[in-house]
Parts: structure tokens; C-alpha cells; sequence
DNA sequence: TTGCTCCCGTGACAGAAGTCATAGCTGCTG
DNA sequence: CAGCAGCTATGACTTCTGTCACGGGAGCAA
């Protein structure tokens, strides 16, 4: 008899996608062999160059994945709600953990050791599929990051990642998007690999340029279009 | 009876990592399944954007990785060669190619078709373990670039460059290490994110301050040590 | 030899990025 | 209310980066 706790997890685990073609007996298989974890707020997961444990699946709250330098600044790779596995791939090349994970709000996990979900995969070809293509979705980001890092300025970056804000989490009416920015000016800075002030000013610009309003961390793009046609202009 | 082609080919295919754990008749079923394709230098094997036919083995040469921007620049991802297998993984996401491929010499690859490697991963769940493996790698040297890209200078993504250079393909006599620059410097400056003059300008320096000498592409540390300790220097 | 192409090295410059310091705002707590 | 903590905005400045333009050398072919 499963408890409310595992009940509760097994709901969060058929929506991932890596486990979604089980059969009913292999999803017990993985509730008995979960750990549940709750984080802060802010609480660290794992931090770069830790041996790396095993897989973990967001059930609720949000995960930062970051690099952080010696100067102090950090670099986010990704953000990752519920149904995201993360650090799915040092499971199985067996090195350290390339990246820090951090909570962004209170968040609870699910854990699998590595020997257990290697286990897994062995007996179940198609989540070692899954898990690629999930992966694969995860390479595409790193490799836009990289272009946009090589080749694009702090403007079209921040201009980039307003857009992309404002298509996921915006209220739309019309061409017009409102939205709260989530996270301070250096969350955002390092979200697109720069520093707060920049972001500050970059902010302030596109205000007096009229493509944005920016009110208490309220913000506002009276025309996506206009702010998509600054993409091409500052050098995509 | 094999022919002799298929014969040296499988010579290849048993030293490539992802395969190394196939029975001969595996190897078999690969051998007779796979193409074989001619590059000349400077010659595209696929474009970034392009439909993902399938996985590409490095027989012969050396392969680059790279996106390019609309400015003309270019971005190195990754040089791979003889036993490497390349774009693993818009194989299994669906997706389309993220960049570009280019044989940097003459080069000879083998290919598989999407259909008949992924059909392979489903009945050998260890080759899809070994892909997953290989990947990891691949997906720590992005996001390596991506912290150089982020935190450093080109000062030091250069010195980082030839340190790395001087390890894997350099001379060694003591601490002193002679080797001869892979392309120009254009393509240097592909491989650390900049353009032809900042690698001139800062070759220049490192060589004014003593750190490296350098001679008609031929290059020369005299101390790794100092060189190393540079990376510190300058800001990493 | 001449001419051509490719590449290197450099100076001059403009713009972008990052640092530092300062002033002001907001919200909380005692 | 006073005081504090955290965040924002902004000016001044330095350094880094990238662009443009030019001269010159190496190699090759006619």
C-alpha cells in the first residue's frame, strides 16, 4: 500500500518525460526506490565539481543551474520547473557535476541514485531514448547560449531575453505583453552573462527608446514586434 | 566475404567508444549498413539548420564543429577526430542539425542512417549508455566554452588555448614545449570567440613579454608553468 | 618578372563592457 | 519614527573588443 507521499510522487513522475512510457509496475519500481528533498529558498543542491550522486526530478518549486566565477559573478545555464530531471548526464559519464544547482523558490525533489536508475535504463532501452532526447533539447540551449555569448551584445541579449519572458510568462492583449520580472538585475544578468549595472542601464535605454516600460519590476512591451525588429538591428 | 573496404572500416568502427561493447555479429549488421563518404578540405558534411539523416563516424581526418554568425564569424564547437562520432544527438531529439560540419582536411566518414542506429540502441541498451557517456563529454566542453566565453578574456581564452595545444599536440623537452599553430588565425580566433586581430595583437604580446616565442606558425613555450600561471593573472 | 591571392601585423578609432563610487528608493523591524 | 538592508539608477572612468584601413611578405601561376 503505497503512502500519501508516494502516491503524491508518482503523480510528478508520470508527468516526466523520461519515465513516460513506463508500465505501472516499473513507476512503483521508482517511488520505492526515491528519495524525497525539500530545499530553501536560495538552498544549494549540489555545487560544481561535487561527485555527482544521481538523478534528480523538480516535483515542485524552480532550479537554477549555474557556473560561478572566481571574480564572483555567475553564469545560468537553465531554469528548471516541475517534470525537469536535471543532472541527468554525469549520471552516466561518471564525472563531477560541471554546474551548481540552487532553489530558486522553496522546491522539493525527487532523488535516484545512480546505480538504480542506471539499473533502469539497462532494462528499459526506452528511457535511455528518452533521456537523450532530453538531453538533446538541453545541448540546443548550451549551443545557443554559446552564439549568443560569441557573437551578440549585452542589448541584443537582454532584448532576446525580454522576448522570450514576455512569450512565456507575459499577459497578452493585443501586441502588447505585461509582465513582472522574475528575479533582481543581477538574476538577469546572469541569465544573458553580464552585470547588474548593465542590465540597469540597458533597461533604462530601451525605456527611453519607448520599446519598454519598466515600472517597480512590473514591464511593459507595447509591441513585441517592434522589440523583435531590435533583434536584427543590434546584430543577430 | 567482406570487401576490403567494409573490412577497414570495421577496423575503425571497433575503436570507436560508443561501440565498444558489440559482439561480431553486431559489428557485422554495422558494417553492412553504413556508408562511406569522401571530404575534401574546406568541404561542408552538413549545415546548421539541416535535417538530421544521421550519425556520422570520423574514419580519416578531422572534423570541426562550428556555428557561424550573419556578421561572417564564426564559432568553434568542437574539432573531433578519427574515432569520434559526430552530431550523436539530433539522432535521437529530432531536431534539426544545431551547427555546422566541415572536414578541416581531407576526411573520410562513415555514416548511419537515424532509423537503423536508433533501432541498434533499442536491442543494445549498452551502446545507448556509451552514447549517453560521450555526450557528457561533449556537453562539459560547452559548457566549458561558455564559462571561458562569460568570464574571461580573450587574453586568457588564447593563453588557455595554447596551453591546451601545447598539451595534447605539443613537443616536450622539460618545461619548454615547441609546437606548430593548427590554421591561422582566423581560425584561431574561431576556437576562442574573437576575430584574426585580437589573436595577431595578443601573440604579439604573450611573445613581448616573453611567454611564447613564436615563428612562422611554429610555437614555442619555454615555460608551461609561467604560461599556466598566467591563467590566474588573467582573471579566470 | 609581374601580378595575384592569401595571410599577417599594426595603427587609429569607435563603441561596448565592466568597475567604482554615490545617491536615493522601498520595505521591514524594532 | 529611526535605522537598517537590499536594490536601483547613474555618472565617471578604464579597459577590452571589434572594425577599418593599410603595408608588406610568402607562395603560386602565367
Amino acid at each position: 500500500m503505497p503512502t500519501e507521499q508516494e502516491a503524491a510522487s508518482l503523480a510528478v513522475l508520470k508527468s516526466v518525460p523520461i519515465f513516460s512510457s513506463l508500465t505501472e509496475q516499473e513507476f512503483a519500481f521508482l517511488t520505492s526506490h526515491l528519495l524525497q528533498r525539500k530545499y530553501a529558498a536560495g538552498e544549494l543542491i549540489f555545487g560544481e565539481g561535487d561527485p555527482c550522486a544521481g538523478l534528480y526530478v523538480v516535483r515542485s518549486g524552480n532550479v537554477r543551474i549555474f557556473k560561478s566565477s572566481a571574480g564572483g559573478r555567475e553564469q545560468v545555464l537553465s531554469i528548471d520547473g516541475p517534470g525537469s530531471s536535471i543532472a541527468e548526464l554525469p549520471v552516466f559519464d561518471g564525472g563531477n557535476y560541471p554546474a551548481s544547482a540552487q532553489a530558486v523558490s522553496d522546491s522539493t525533489l525527487l532523488f535516484f541514485s545512480r546505480q538504480d536508475f542506471q539499473a533502469l535504463c539497462l532494462q528499459h532501452p526506452q528511457v535511455a531514448l528518452r533521456v537523450l532526447r532530453v538531453i538533446g533539447g538541453r545541448l540546443r540551449r548550451l549551443v545557443g547560449i554559446i552564439e549568443e555569448l560569441s557573437f551578440t551584445t549585452v542589448r541584443h541579449r537582454l532584448i532576446a531575453l525580454l522576448v522570450r519572458l514576455g512569450k512565456v510568462e507575459g499577459t497578452r492583449n493585443g501586441d502588447a505583453i505585461t509582465l513582472t520580472l522574475p528575479g533582481n538585475n543581477s538574476e538577469l544578468a546572469a541569465q544573458i552573462g553580464t552585470v547588474r549595472e548593465l542590465v540597469s542601464r540597458n533597461l533604462s535605454r530601451l525605456q527611453s527608446e519607448g520599446l519598454i516600460q519598466v515600472d517597480n519590476r512590473k514591464l511593459e512591451i507595447p509591441s513585441l514586434k517592434r522589440l523583435e525588429a531590435e533583434l536584427q538591428a543590434s546584430g543577430g
